[in-house]
RNA sequence: UCCCGCGUAGCUCAAUUGGCAGAGCAGCCGGCUGUUAACCGGCAGGUUUCUGGUUCAAGUCCAGACGCGGGAGCCA
């Protein structure tokens, strides 16, 4: 008899007959017209549940099997056998049921068999794992995290821990949370009256990144090719599906590169990423597809397949003015794009991923090369159809001279970003990079509507819960 | 932050013009010869988000608060 997950049991590792034990928790229970009970048990390692056949004979059966309801813990010893019913090939012969715990009070409890909607589960967000669209939700997130990794690794990145406190109070990406260890209720004061933060825990003002960026190019300039993979912060007040206040960020920073190996870059790793969601989890697709969004394997079979078209932000323009299409806002050069517009391309222009390049200088971050028209930045978006905008880069400003004007121009004080510059001082070299939000990809693999509900504990405005 | 909408049983939703608050699911009890969102019968389940107002009468109308959702802006 041996402890197995329910992903090797269905998937043939315990031989016909042979005896095997698994532990996990009750999704439904049916019981059968010929007085037995079909337990349906689920541990997380796959998307289907084992069902585990129980009857009479069992010296708990009447106690306590034929009470179990969704929720229940059990460990179930039987035998695999083939299965008798239409839902399954193979099936589990209990000659050994144990409850570990039981749900109290099963009237009231608030993940109970039954359809619940994910406004409800977000309020219930610590047995939300327990559901089949959940559980599917977290095995994607971690092939995609696991991916992620796997792909960096392979073509010869470091991954760079930066950091989650930061005292660059400008960079630029914007509103922060402050890291504080001051007394609020009794601030200590400077002579003019302001608060001093000299008096705080790091001797100045101090908050929480919202991009490891600045820090990652510091390691770019030694290792050639990184990244970071952690969480970020914004302290906007932004309410949508696609906005969290704490969310995921991949950015990777790679050395001697300008912004079309930057593309390059975007195109091999996202294709890399959705190929091993189909590869890994077909399981999981195939009920998102079929409960979720139809339209969510045929849509990342298509993405892996294409190739991305590459569009000048000027060209893009254009487009948009000869597609004689009434947008809601106006577009014009030297103007962002407005999602609506980054739909049109995408979806309707092109129909496949684009990648537009090369955006007015003064829409764009300091930090972003200029280019020799003098008026664009070597920065680049990817838009997918379905999504938007997904990735947002650039290739680096690697001139002392031009990077110092963009900063006056900005009015951005140099001393601030002293190491940053000294990078430009110090074996400077062309480099590129780009950020992925983590989340997003995992809304655009998945078809779920909602961005909060791809990670476990959401935290948006007025909602830190758990 | 702005605009719009919603808040009724554990959950999802009904309730006509302001007139006795009701279904499905989940739960409990019973029945049924292997069930698959099981089925059949029964039982139980309510401070209608909160505060105030109008009215003979408020789930319903009015005002405010709180919560949630959709859209926009910002972005990843």
């Amino acid at each position: 008899m041996t402890t197995m997950r329910i992903s090797e049991v269905l998937r043939g590792d315990a031989a016909l007959g042979s005896s095997v034990t698994v532990q996990g928790w009750v999704r439904t229970r049916r019981d059968s017209k010929a007085g037995m009970s079909f337990v349906a048990v689920h541990d997380g390692s796959c998307f289907a549940a084992l069902q585990v056949v129980a009857k009479p004979d069992l010296a708990n059966y009447t106690g306590e099997v034929s009470h179990l309801t969704a929720g229940c813990s059990v460990v179930v010893t039987g035998e695999v056998v083939e299965s008798k019913g239409k839902g399954q090939s193979v099936e589990l012969q209990a000659s050994n049921v144990e409850v570990l715990g039981w749900v109290e009070d099963p009237e009231n409890y608030p993940a109970a068999a039954k359809a619940h909607t994910f406004e409800y589960l977000r309020e219930i967000a610590h047995l939300r794992p327990r559901t089949n669209t959940f559980g599917a939700v977290t095995r994607v997130r971690h092939c995609l995290a696991m991916a992620v990794h796997r792909f960096f690794d392979t073509n010869g990145f470091s991954w760079i821990h930066t950091p989650i406190i930061t005292a660059n109070d400008a960079e630029g990406a914007g509103a922060m949370f402050r890291v504080s260890t001051l007394d609020l209720a009794n601030l200590p004061r400077t002579p003019e009256g302001k608060v001093d933060f000299a008096e705080d825990f790091f001797g100045r003002e101090a908050h929480l990144t919202v991009s490891g960026q600045l820090n990652v190019e510091t390691y770019c300039m030694a290792m050639s090719k990184v990244y970071t993979f952690g969480p970020t912060f914004r302290a906007e007040n932004s309410n949508t599906a696609r906005h969290l206040a704490e969310f995921w960020m991949v950015e990777p920073e790679i050395a001697f590169a300008d912004l079309a190996a930057d593309a390059d870059l975007a195109e091999e790793f996202l294709k890399y990423l959705f190929r091993a969601v189909l590869d890994e989890r077909g399981d999981d697709l195939a009920f998102f597809a079929e409960r979720i969004d139809p339209d969510c394997i045929s849509r990342l079979e298509a993405f892996v397949e294409s190739s991305f078209e590459r569009m000048d932000y000027t060209d893009a323009i254009a487009a948009l003015e000869k597609s004689g299409k009434n947008f809601e806002f106006p577009h014009r050069w030297g103007a962002d794009l407005q999602s609506e517009h980054e739909r049109y391309l995408t979806e309707e222009l092109v129909g496949r991923p684009v990648v537009v390049m090369n955006y007015p200088r003064e829409i764009k971050a300091f930090y972003m090369r200029c280019n020799d028209d003098g008026r664009t930045v070597s920065a680049m978006d990817v838009l997918a159809p379905g999504i938007g905008e997904i990735i947002g880069g650039s290739q680096r400003e690697e001139r002392l001279d031009v990077l110092d004007a963009r900063l006056d121009e900005m009015n951005l004080n140099k001393d601030d970003y002293w190491w940053y510059r000294d990078l430009r001082r110090f074996g400077t070299v062309p480099h590129a990079g780009f950020g992925l939000g983590f989340e997003r990809t995992i809304v655009y693999a998945t078809g779920m509507a909602n961005i909060r509900d791809v990670i476990p504990f959401p935290r948006t405005p007025r909602n830190a819960d758990f």
